[in-house]
DNA sequence: CATGAATGAGCGTTCATTCAT
DNA sequence: TATGAATGAACGCTCATTCAT
């Protein structure tokens, strides 16, 4: 398999994501990794410097991705509540449609790698939530807690019903939809 | 150092709480262990078949510890919604006061162990909390859906909960509790 | 080969300061050290933190070892000359027969290794020579030059000597031995 | 960076100098010589076969440099004393003012690759001094031994001398070299 | 019961070298 | 001539586990 250049460093990412899915983060051995992506292990080292910097990187890469996609949801106009139902239910499906990178980020907040990413990083993913938070506890809409608080509880949620949405196999209809939503606006509103 | 039997099995949990409170699951290393018990790796092995084992044992040990005397809490006469309060309250100062053993739980749920734990133990510990909202279903007080679904919603509340309180040094207050448990309510009442 | 506790540590010290005459310290692969003392490689690291350990630790041990033989030449009573003759021809000898350790300290000196070498056993092995030195200085028998100036010349003098001597495969004789005494008290001498 | 055949030569020349003196001959990686240079790794086997080759390639020219250099040196007419006095002076100087050279020479006498430089250079580079020690010795101005032995202890002194005017950052003045001259001088002068 | 000694299997990483362009 | 990409062969080191005592 001869590979050029960034679809090598594509491939390297997307092995990487598949191993933490499946094993988790401290599953990921570089010579698995090269072996997954049809190279050889002294060639992970041509693209990361170890491999506290092929995760970091990998890590980076995929929630400036994400984060750049949901920036994208909020439509200006809407009441508050469909913004946040809006920005919500692109999440779910994110999650339901990309469990992998969901799981990784998720596995991320909890591994040792986490602290390492550049706090900008860390603010690009959280500023979007934050300010619709902030937005709606100006408008009175929800408890007047701290985002920090608020968001890990929205977080929380949304992981554990993606975890059981794709472990029962469900689709999502209309009626789900709303269903899950309730979870999260009858916690937080006021 | 001399001790018997159980006491030294104790002083093993006791340890390996610890290391996985500090540094995570894969942090566990026999040796490390043993120093800190102040026993031999080899000794180790007397107790436990393997590392697996030992660290199945402790959770299975750990598990049933926390399911039994949150049993106690379930006082009868109450009113549905403070019989809930009154566990989730338990739960939550359990969590803040036990922090090491709630974090050995929450980690446990995301390491490669999990799916080693018979699932009559985990079953044990979920059974209260089942039976509870198979109740409040019943009675019409809350939403009509899924236990794991609920519990799942529940606990990841919870978890972020008692992570923020630890982070932030807060000590609880009536005002606190009846805010926290508010998540919990809003989100699941009908 | 079953060799127990002091003896092992001992085989490892021997055949470590074979490599490194055969070698020099960059030929000193754990793996091969391991194979020649007929152990495992990860048996070294029971006797020894790592590699830097292993070299330090050997290192420390050999100049304890010479430096205590050395002391014991320094006859009471001598006249200056003869007692620096005695030392210079000690070491001469244990030169030609230990020259696998000489080198080993030789090649030391050059290496990385030797700024990690503690202080005081680094003085511990200057310390006779200094103090004959200084005697000799204050006689009025020797230049009035750095200690360090005249040890290193006396001590590069000394190694070239064992060199040839074992390169041309000499016996020492008593002419031989005057003649190279000669070289350094004709050096040095005020 | 655009270089010539030669001057590229030269460059890595320099720079394989630099390393040594800053790590020896074991910091020699062929990448960071590469980068030092301004090229890429691949480029040094246009002009090298291999590692050996490079070294051994810069050893010979660094020799065949210094020996030409150092046959200037000797006047005709001048006394027997003063001509070898001048050749130590210039090698002195050439010492202290060239140190990363003669650093260089130094290690690879201890080096796995001085052998396999050819006998010829390393002849080249004695034929001076053994003229000159022959013709004291016909003379009978020096010590009747073998020139090996005698140069050896020439260079030796003259090796520690240079490392201790640097270390101590000295600078020569007409004392001082006197000084110097007189180690070597009493050393061997019969 | 307890352990000191030993180890095999494996991991992350380095580096001289090759090769197609 | 020059090089970017790639790699095989090591190397230092870790760690769960075994075994004789």
């Amino acid at each position: 398999m001869k590979l050029k250049d960034e679809s090598k460093k594509q491939a390297i990412l997307e092995k990487t994501i598949d191993i933490v899915f499946e094993k988790g983060f401290a599953g990921v051995k570089m010579a698995d990794l090269a072996r997954m992506v049809g190279i050889s292990p002294s060639t992970l080292y041509v693209y990361y410097r170890n491999k506290e910097d092929l995760i970091i990187s990998i890590s980076t890469e995929l929630i400036k991705n994400v984060s750049q996609r949901s920036n994208k949801e909020v439509k200006e106009g809407l009441p508050y509540k469909l913004t946040l139902k809006a920005v919500w239910l692109y999440w779910l499906n994110f999650g339901v449609n990309h469990s992998k990178e969901m799981s990784f980020l998720q596995q991320l907040k909890q591994s040792p790698y986490y602290k390492l990413i550049p706090r900008e990083i860390k603010d690009e993913k959280a500023k979007l939530i934050n300010d619709l938070l902030e937005l709606g506890k100006k408008e009175g809409l929800i408890k007047k807690v701290d985002n920090e608080v608020l968001s890990a509880v929205i977080g929380s949620i949304m992981g554990e019903t993606v975890k059981l949405i794709l472990a029962k196999n469900i689709k999502l209809n209309e009626n789900d939809n709303d269903l899950m939503f309730s979870f999260v606006w009858d916690a937080i509103k006021s």
